[in-house]
DNA sequence: CAGTGGTCTAGACCACCAC
DNA sequence: TGGTGGTCTAGACCACTGA
């Protein structure tokens, strides 16, 4: 077969609407990830082979695994190999590595434990609403939450997400501490990146009272948006940090 | 051709011994990370073709192309369709998106300009030899920056170099801004990838009279390690920066 | 126009895993 | 043992660049 420059459309799909011409392995990963956001397959399932893949698509084999190669690079997907390819989940360790920065300064590093301060459900004002893009009058969850590791309390953070994506989660008695995991199982939320911001700012009198410490302290502030597969924010999050025996790791290259 | 599982080694090179076995496309990865070092082509300069390299090395177009995307991805070399491949340079654009993190809070990203405020030559002291990998008595390089934009002081920044490695330093009249392409032009040391670890603490006087800004003031403090493409430190430096009007942006995925 | 990287295909065999 | 991903090969054609 010569190249065949488009997908043949299979079943119901809108196809994609002349791109300005991508290439084929473009258009698969497209398709995989409107599946993912479809829920086609869950977190932690197996993607069929990508021999079936190549043929359900009309595509070669070698097309369908540079897309999925890139997917694996985003860690969108986990690939074991003698056993298949599986949709990527917010398990302990993808969240420690993938989305908690802060390592001890000795090198070692675990999720700290989280202690629920409060959640309420109020009218979300225009910085809340600008983050997360939301609509005019939307409301928004609060969580603020003290995490500690040993019993020294060294982040305390506020999470703000949209109601309406997340309705009923104020009725839950409790708040998981990996909340990614949440987002995912119990509104089918995945996130799939993340920006953070960082400062330095001096300690409220009500970070000093939380954390254990003093007024006036430098305290490590990451201002963190999470974004879901169709690249929406889904997630805003304040948190600030002590990082006397702390610090934030960033990988250059 | 069936699988020919290791390189056929041409002119004189010791070839790997018996490595446990690594994929084709990884001793090929390795045989041109080798060249880079040993500066075999600087950079900006083109390597020579897909087809050429796979011919000289015995291998099959596919396998070194692998092998040149995996580079390409770590930022060791740039790929520019219908022209070539190329050593990597640490030109302005590359040091401001892969190693300058510190962007102003309306969004914008530059470099700052810097002032040089001492440089001398001294015996490493035990962490210094610890960072660098130092023998016993070696010296380093103290540099002392400030660095600004706008003509405002928002950072001051050490960095230390192992006097070994830069000989004759100390004699420069000008210490560029981009002490990078420095490195990789006067002393043929190529930075490859950095790490670094964030802090919050208070601005000490010193600080404070370098920045205009009050003892005490929380300042985001950014201690990195720069590693070459032998994975040796090649610098250490410590900044410590004001963070009223600018943030570390870290992506997440 | 020739030369380069970029895409796509097709098929072989290897390494690993579960049964 | 059969199925999966991982590697390697071979060759066609496309897209871009510069002379």
């Amino acid at each position: 077969m010569t190249d065949a420059q488009d997908i043949a459309v299979p079943p119901a799909t809108p196809a994609d609407p002349l791109p300005g011409f991508k290439p084929l392995y473009r258009q698969v990963r497209e398709r995989l990830v409107r599946q993912l956001i479809d829920g086609v397959w869950k977190p932690g399932e197996a993607l069929p082979s990508e021999q079936q893949l190549a043929v359900t698509l009309g595509v070669s084999p070698g097309t369908v695994r540079k897309a999925l190669d890139d997917l694996t690079a985003e860690n969108l997907l986990v690939r074991r190999q003698g056993r298949g390819t599986f949709v990527a989940e917010h398990d302990h360790d993808r969240v420690l590595f993938q989305y908690f920065m802060l390592t001890n300064d000795n090198g070692t590093r675990s999720l700290p434990e989280s202690t629920l301060v409060s959640l309420e459900k109020i009218r979300a004002n225009a910085q809340e609403r600008n983050r997360l893009a939301l609509a005019a009058r939307a409301s928004v969850w609060h969580i603020e939450r003290v995490r500690t590791v040993d019993g020294h309390a060294i982040i305390r953070e506020r999470i703000i997400l949209s109601a309406d994506r997340f309705p009923g989660l104020g009725d839950r008695i409790d708040i998981p501490n990996n909340v990614y995991q949440l987002y995912a199982v119990t509104f089918g939320v995945s996130v799939a990146r993340a920006e953070e911001r960082l400062k330095a700012v001096a300690a409220t009198p009500e970070d000093a009272k939380c954390l254990a410490t003093t007024s006036g302290t430098p305290l490590l502030e990451i201002d963190r948006t999470a974004y879901a597969l169709d690249e929406s924010p889904v997630e805003w999050r304040l948190s600030r940090c002590l990082t006397e025996d702390y610090h934030y790791l960033s990988d250059l290259r």
